[in-house]
RNA sequence: GGACAGGUGGGUGAGUGGCUAAAACCGACAGACUGUAAAUCUGUUGCCCCUCGGGCUACGGAGGUUCGAAUCCUCCCCUGUCCA
């Protein structure tokens, strides 16, 4: 496999990259392998547990695929034996051990996300059950004999935890050893990780060193900030976009971020060059460019990656009639909800509703009969509210919307003809409502 | 094994017998404003019942004292510090 010049390959894996240690050694690596013909061993590390990737696994898939581009091999290792550990957060117990499917299970999950970035020719996959699986308790000894507390109490979680006198148990100390161990064991080159993994990829290189390999060269990629510009992305803060996200919901969300983080989607997400980005900016700031205009491009880019371009455009679509215009989209969730009461008597009950669509045309229907609906009941069973009590309280805060019209709060049920549908809002979520008999 | 400190709502953290569904701050959600951005301002923020209002559950767990307990007592569980 022809190679590309060292200093070509350097500057392209450089690009985005928070942090290289040490770059000499990777400049080494690539001239040693452009000599040799052979490719490098690029590793990245992946729990087993949490098969879903969002948008900030894929700054690191897309380093990963950098490596791919120029021709290196990527070992993308799945922790099937550290996943038992857990790496340490603060209050992470011990997890159960995932059994043989769930793991293949999940790894197939892995494979159909993940290779919508890498490509899946130039990809092993590979599981650190299969060495650890035969590790014997002298082994581990062994192992850990390696390294010592002060050393892993550089760490600056342990280090925090430790003088705030919070618990460390002794199974979190070993999750670094092992994960510095998979190095090992794959003879690694060079380990990607997040920023916040700069520690356990440093106890690669000292393992490796202590087990006589060259130490790996070790790429930290920046941890992206979530939907609320603040916190890491993370699928628990709920601030983050997954890659399997409809083509509407990703374009959504990605438009309701501030327009300081659109820039760093734009560095992190896409292939655009520094100085493209730069001159948007510029653009941006002398009124050349409107920001919205650029948000709906990255939006759109990003979307295109992991669907098509096609899609991308029918989201862009969509939002705009829905956010722009006000229209609202055909394509919504349907939910199908059985009638609460019917209406016997006369609309004289002293009940505030709301009549859909108007009084008039509902006693002229033929053929259907009329029914009171709980808006509270409608709202939380359709999952818009997560109560019945969060239900009223919007409903007194005017947040619902029927039909595209506001719902005045003092309203508590509707009255309408059914079989029927209607459209059903809170906020910004939107739901269509399909009411049956029975 | 012993001595001591501590365990409160999504988070931080007040509260040492009734005025505490539990301060404050943060977060979250909604409204106004906008470019569904940010910032700002306002409101809401345990669950259930038909509105006023009422009911139920909640301060590590289980009992107990009391008209009444997050608050007092007993036992247990968990965490940390120090001693061995």
């Amino acid at each position: 496999m022809p190679f590309k010049p060292v200093a070509e390959q350097l500057a392209y894996l450089k690009k985005g990259a928070a942090e290289i240690i040490r770059e000499s050694e990777l400049r080494e690596k690539l001239e040693h392998s452009l000599k040799t013909g052979k490719p490098l061993k690029v590793k990245a590390g992946f729990d087993p547990t949490a098969p879903d990737l969002h948008l900030g696994h894929t700054v690191l898939l897309r380093k990963l695929k950098h490596f791919q581009d120029l021709g290196h091999t990527v070992i993308f290792l799945i922790g099937d034996f550290t996943g038992m550990i857990g790496d340490p957060t603060g209050r992470a117990a011990t997890r159960p051990p995932l059994t043989q499917a769930e793991i293949d299970r999940n790894a197939e999950t892995y494979k159909s996300q993940v290779f919508k970035i890498l490509d899946p020719k130039k990809t092993v996959v590979d599981f650190n059950r299969r060495w650890f699986s035969k590790f014997t308790a002298d082994d581990f000894i062994r192992l850990a004999a390696k390294y010592t507390v002060s050393q892993m109490l550089e760490r600056e979680d342990f280090h925090k935890r430790f003088h705030e006198e919070k618990p460390i148990a002794i199974h979190e100390l070993l999750y670094p050893l092992a994960q510095g161990y998979d190095s090992v064991a794959l003879e690694a080159d060079v380990e990607l990780g997040g920023t916040d993994q700069k520690f356990n990829l440093l106890v690669g290189r000292e393992l490796q060193r202590a087990y006589g390999q060259p130490p790996q060269v070790v790429l930290t990629t920046p941890l992206i900030e979530g939907l609320d510009g603040v916190q890491k992305m993370s699928k628990s803060l709920g601030n983050a976009i997954g890659i399997t996200e409809s083509p509407q919901e990703m374009y959504g969300k990605l438009m309701s971020i501030s327009d300081e983080l659109m820039w760093r989607y734009y560095e992190l997400l896409t292939d655009l060059s520094i100085e493209d980005i730069a001159a948007l900016k510029q653009k941006c700031a002398s009124g050349e460019a409107h920001p919205m205009k650029v948000k709906k491009d990255l939006a759109a880019r990003i979307v295109a990656d992991f669907h098509s371009a096609d899609a991308a455009q029918h989201a862009a679509h969509d939002w705009e009639l829905q956010f722009q215009k006000g229209v609202t989209p055909t394509d919504l969730r349907l939910v199908s909800i059985e009638l609460i009461r019917v209406v016997t008597s006369e609309i004289t009950d002293p009940i505030q509703y709301l009549p859909i669509p108007d009084l008039e045309s509902l006693k002229t229907v033929p053929g259907k009969s009329l029914g009171w609906l709980k808006l509270d009941k409608l709202l939380f069973e359709v999952g818009l509210a997560t109560s019945k009590s969060e239900a009223n309280r919007k409903i007194k805060e005017g947040a619902v919307k029927v039909n595209n019209r506001g719902v005045p709060k003092t309203v508590a049920s509707l009255l309408m003809e059914v079989p029927g549908e209607l459209i059903l809002g809170l906020g910004r979520k939107l739901c269509r409502v399909a009411i049956t008999r029975d």
